[in-house]
DNA sequence: GAGCACTGC
């Protein structure tokens, strides 16, 4: 390209400009093979116009006419419930009626529902319920190249209920990659498993456009795949000519390049974390300071979960005249927000992924490359309004040598609330369940093992009842389900069902602005107990929910965040539901208490020491013993844990505690919602699992 | 002294 001038030791090479055509120009052959294959694939870039159009062609078709339901799955919330709105606008309805949505705690959908949104993970919940789905005529799975948890299961159970309906059901997968070929081999089963010796290559299995589809052997009777174009404009890719040392101090660098060398536009980052992100924001800010102040200005923006979404926001905002916005994003910004006028991208490589190591049961969460499938995603955020450029930064070479894509979640999460949820599916034999890919065998033993020393499964690895399938139908881990479970008989099921509900929120119930840090510390020492996190995130729940439910000036007061105090309320009335259809009854009257600051007795025992015996019977396995330095050991004692700083633990004494959460980052392993516990009382709930010594 | 992103009738 004549303009790129920006560094000599980037190497141009170009993208394929993708064309414009719209979706309609497929109507015809997409409802064709949807009503002649049971499984269609649906290959479709950004703008295609996928999630959008195809429900409403087959509303149209007639897919709805005996009251069936077409359902869209959507990995995320957000996306179940915008792409609702818009398609109800489209249609000409309420949201609710014709069109609606339902996610956890929202159900947005009435008995003239007809075309629903949903995350795929409530979809599993409904199986639960009605295993063959058959309010649903056409099924769509939406963005199942993420191959999220649920997404995975999901796949694998629409395939067995396939066998059962499979005349008057119908799948379509929706990709944005080329992952299309594994997702159709995965639905063709048995007979037709095997591709042909001639198989066709994968361009001449896709059905292109009016060309029709071809009836060639891939895909036998089961599907087909087809590919729509989506409204992209072409991306020029730059490597770098030799690896760069600090991948932070690149980034920062080459987007300097790009403000002083190239055309207006702005610049999306993707580095791995808050910390290389705040590095980042504050380098820009420093050397913007220096711009001569008639030239262009830049402005950074960091942009990742943590914050606030007021403070999400500002990425949205045009920057003021004569400024170029540069937003600084962590993966947040490859699948999950799209932010327009982006023209450029620098991509460093790299993503935090998180995996579970079924040898130590502990939840790593590192740095690694990324994969070739999410370079290209990556990339094609610069050219989503005009033709853009993305810089990566590694060579030509370190992209051919990245993996085609991310390895799927179910191949490195801990499995146990898959497994449970597999089971109480009717799934016994998890070894013989078709997965599209495989979870290795060490962490499918680790997860039954758990289930086992929980009390869920029996010695033939079978669903015991009630315990095991009243765990799976509550919507937290199964060792707080076995906490919650066994509650009534520690005679604190009330208090047990708030830490549930505070516990869930994953340590966003603290919240500060910048520069408040040690106010925050202040507000917390005010609910904070002896006994450890747990009992203090009861005491905050007690003080929101009797001082601070009305308004947010509460929260403001105690450094709270009210997003997650009031989400607490919502799943500690979901979790209640659930109880009191178990026929456990909760009474509410006991945690009245105003100072749970000192020491609770009920019925002359210790109300505290219930909670935290409860604790145990279900969180034994994640038990440790501080050491002298102040750091802990698990109870094989091969691995050093430090308190997380947010917790009560981080600078006090204790002997043995449980925790709620491990995870290694960097070098360091940390446990967070720690609470003290006797040893004693390991030994006496979880007999089996700590052999008296 | 500090955690990527999601999610559950």
């Amino acid at each position: 390209m004549a303009d790129f001038d920006l560094s000599a030791n980037f190497i141009p090479s170009l993208h394929k400009p993708a064309s414009l055509l719209p979706i309609a120009r497929h109507r015809q052959n997409l409802l064709y093979l949807i009503e002649t294959f049971p499984v269609t694939i649906v290959v479709g870039q950004t703008g295609s116009g996928k999630t959008t159009q195809i429900p409403q062609y087959l509303e149209q078709a007639g897919w709805c006419s005996d009251g069936k339901v077409i359902a869209v799955t959507q990995p995320r919330r957000v996306a179940a419930t915008t792409v609702a709105v818009r398609v109800a606008e489209e249609v000409g309805c309420e949201v609710g009626k014709e069109v609606g949505y339902s996610i956890r705690f929202e159900d947005v959908t009435s008995a003239a529902t007809r075309i629903k949104f949903l995350t795929d993970g409530l979809l599993l919940r409904e199986a639960l319920v009605d295993p063959l789905l058959s309010r649903y005529s056409v099924i769509m799975v939406d963005e199942a190249h993420e191959r999220s948890l649920s997404t995975d299961v999901l796949l694998g159970v629409l395939k067995k209920i396939l066998k059962r309906r499979p005349n008057d059901l119908r799948i379509i997968i929706s990709s944005a990659t080329l992952q299309a070929e594994d997702f159709l081999r995965f639905f063709m089963g048995d007979e037709d498993s095997q591709p042909k010796s001639n198989a066709l290559s994968l361009d001449e299995l896709i059905s292109q456009g009016s060309s029709g589809p071809i009836d060639d052997g891939f895909g036998g009777k089961t599907g087909r795949i087809i590919s729509l174009e989506g409204r992209m404009y072409p991306v020029d890719v730059l490597y770098l000519e030799s690896p760069a040392e600090n991948y932070v101090d690149k980034a920062v660098q080459t987007v300097f390049d790009i403000h002083t060398k190239e055309p207006d536009g702005d610049i999306l980052v993707f580095l791995t974390g808050r910390e290389e992100i705040d590095t980042a924001v504050q380098a820009i800010s420093e050397r913007a300071a220096n711009l001569h102040p008639r030239a262009q200005q830049i402005m950074p923006l960091p942009l990742y979960a943590g914050l606030s979404t007021e403070q999400q926001m500002y990425i949205f905002e045009e920057a003021p005249e004569n400024t170029r916005k540069v937003i600084f994003s962590t993966n947040i910004a490859e699948a999950s927000i799209t932010i327009d006028g982006i023209l450029y991208v620098v991509d460093t490589g790299f993503v935090k992924l998180r995996a579970y190591n079924p040898l130590t049961g502990i939840e790593t969460l590192t740095a690694t490359p990324i994969s070739k499938a999410s370079a290209t995603q990556r990339a094609g955020r610069a050219g989503r309004t005009k033709p853009g450029k993305c810089f990566r930064l590694y060579t030509e070479a370190s992209y051919q040598a990245l993996s085609e894509a991310t390895i799927p979640e179910i191949q490195r999460s801990n499995l146990a609330p898959v497994i449970l949820q597999l089971k109480a599916l009717g799934i016994d034999n998890i070894a013989r369940f078709d997965f599209i890919t495989s979870p290795p065998a060490e962490l499918v033993i680790r997860a039954l093992e758990l289930l086992y020393s929980l009390g869920a499964l029996d010695d033939y690895a079978k669903l015991t009842k009630p315990l095991g399938t009243r765990m799976a139908e509550l919507a937290v881990e199964p060792m707080m389900a076995k906490t919650l479970l066994s509650a009534p008989s520690f005679g604190c099921l009330s208090e047990i069902l708030t830490i549930a509900a505070m516990t869930s929120l994953g340590g966003n119930v603290f919240f500060h602005h910048d520069g408040e840090k040690k106010k925050m510390e202040t507000a917390r020492r005010k609910f904070a107990v002896e006994e450890g996190d747990h009992i203090t995130l009861l005491n905050v729940y007690q003080a929101f929910i009797t001082k601070g439910q009305k308004g947010s000036k509460f929260c403001h007061d105690n450094f709270l965040n009210f997003k997650a105090m009031t989400r607490a309320v919502s799943i500690r009335a979901q979790l209640k539901r659930y109880l009191e259809r178990f026929g456990l009854s909760v009474d509410e009257t006991l945690s009245s208490n105003p100072n749970l600051q000192k020491p609770l007795t009920v019925g002359g025992k210790d109300k505290g020491e219930q909670i935290r015996r409860c604790l145990t019977s279900g969180f034994f396995a994640h038990a440790a013993k501080m050491q002298p330095d102040g750091t802990f050991r698990n109870v094989a004692g091969g691995t050093v844990l430090h308190a997380h700083p947010s917790s009560l633990m981080f600078n006090r004494k204790a002997d043995w505690v449980i925790f709620h959460e491990v995870m290694e980052t960097g070098t360091k392993t940390f446990i967070r919602d720690v609470t003290k516990i006797e040893k004693r009382w390991l030994v006496e709930y979880a007999p089996d699992f700590y052999k008296i010594s």
